[in-house]
DNA sequence: GAACCCGTGGCAGCTTGCTGCCATCGGGGA
DNA sequence: TCCCCGATGGCAGCAAGCTGCCACGGGTTC
């Protein structure tokens, strides 16, 4: 069975890989230390093309936080996403480039190597089952581009701190309003300032920053 | 080049990997679903006998949760860790038994098969690197097996996981649910279950304590 | 097949949260 | 005094969230 190949060099890869990507239905998913392949030009269009054609499948891609290293990286990342991908950064080093189609075909890239880097491109579910369990794992431990990118503590006054904590003892509005000595239009005046300054869309998502940034009023 | 092959069925693994198994030199990585393969006698005593010989090298396994479904399953990985193993609990489901030997050897396990199960053994370093490094991610993010037993944290199952990322990214409940591609009905009942595994009155309170214990989903 | 269990989803009614609008109040400043 | 301003709070209407109830479908058990 020749469900196995062997690539060598970026060019044998896009030939042959031109068709794959754009024969994905469900999923491609993607996992690489840095940006290094694709994006250099000509993959680039490969790649480009396939997200722009709009498919209605799922695109995932995990990086390395190294990723983010230079200005181009977040760049290209932010392009990503705001292309429809998700992208999240682990925590740990990944390897050079994994990606597995449709959950039915791997690709992995090996290291730069004389006459061109080499890649394994197989479809025996064997390899790609493994290989996709181990990306869904590391893809469920990892954090969300923009989760990542934010890292900003914003400063909260003596009141919002009240509310905090009130918000915090997961008490109702009534009931924190009351305590607080306030109308409850007041108060919920106080949270939604609080929302704001967390740059939250919910409640949940204020308190999962608060307790991210180790607010606890 | 013949660095891959396939194996079929119990028996033949265990011959083939005898050898390989007794020269481990530096460092012994697994990772499963479950416990199946390796708890069987024959194999228990390959791989017992691998750690008990008690060579300098690192053995790293890393299970699904689901290992410690049963009473069996913990006696087990009591046992490997007392051995000097190092196991640890990931957080969503594995494959079907991978094991990479010194970095240089891998086995990918199929599923059952008429015939035998299938598995996939290779030295091909692209192959290996990769699953390597991807093992190495999914490791890195997971719970050691004490801490795990110890419970400090919640046990979050995928479904709350997802919950808690959808939450966390702001959405409303409607647009949460049809996401994740499930009723509005289903997914609150998610999030009464999640609020109740966080022990939470209000989705703030819940927020804040995911955010406190680093739960990202 | 029948009897069940479980997860799901629709519906309904209720609570809670959100916010625009306006009235009120208290404290400067002209 | 009068006016302005910002903070407050009541109200109303709407959006969002919560939960009990019941029905349906897919497994499992007997």
């Amino acid at each position: 069975m020749t469900d196995i190949v062997t690539i060598r060099g970026d060019l044998e890869l896009l030939t042959r890989t031109e068709q794959l990507f754009s024969s994905v239905r469900e999923e491609f998913v993607c996992a690489a230390r840095d940006l290094e392949t694709w994006s250099r030009p000509a993959a680039r269009q490969v790649a480009g093309g396939r997200l722009r054609r709009g498919g209605t499948h799922r695109t995932r891609k995990l990086y390395s936080p190294s990723a983010l290293a230079d200005e181009r990286g977040r760049e290209h990342l932010g392009a990503l996403a705001d292309r429809g991908a998700q992208v999240r950064i682990a925590a740990t080093a990944l390897p050079h480039e994994t990606i597995v189609v449709d959950r039915r075909c791997a690709i992995l890239a090996g290291l730069p190597a004389p006459g061109g880097r080499e890649y394994t491109l197989t479809t025996a579910p064997t390899l790609v089952g493994g290989v996709y369990a181990l990306f869904e794992a590391a893809w469920e431990s990892a954090t969300d581009l923009d989760v990542f990118l934010r890292g900003e503590q914003p400063h909260l006054d003596a009141g919002s701190r009240t509310v905090l904590r009130a918000l915090g003892s997961g008490a109702t509005d009534e009931t924190a309003a009351r305590e607080l000595g306030m109308s409850l239009r007041t108060y919920r005046r106080r949270v939604a300032e609080l929302l704001a300054a967390l740059d939250a869309d919910s409640r949940f998502q204020a308190g999962m920053r608060a307790g991210e940034l180790g607010l606890r009023g």
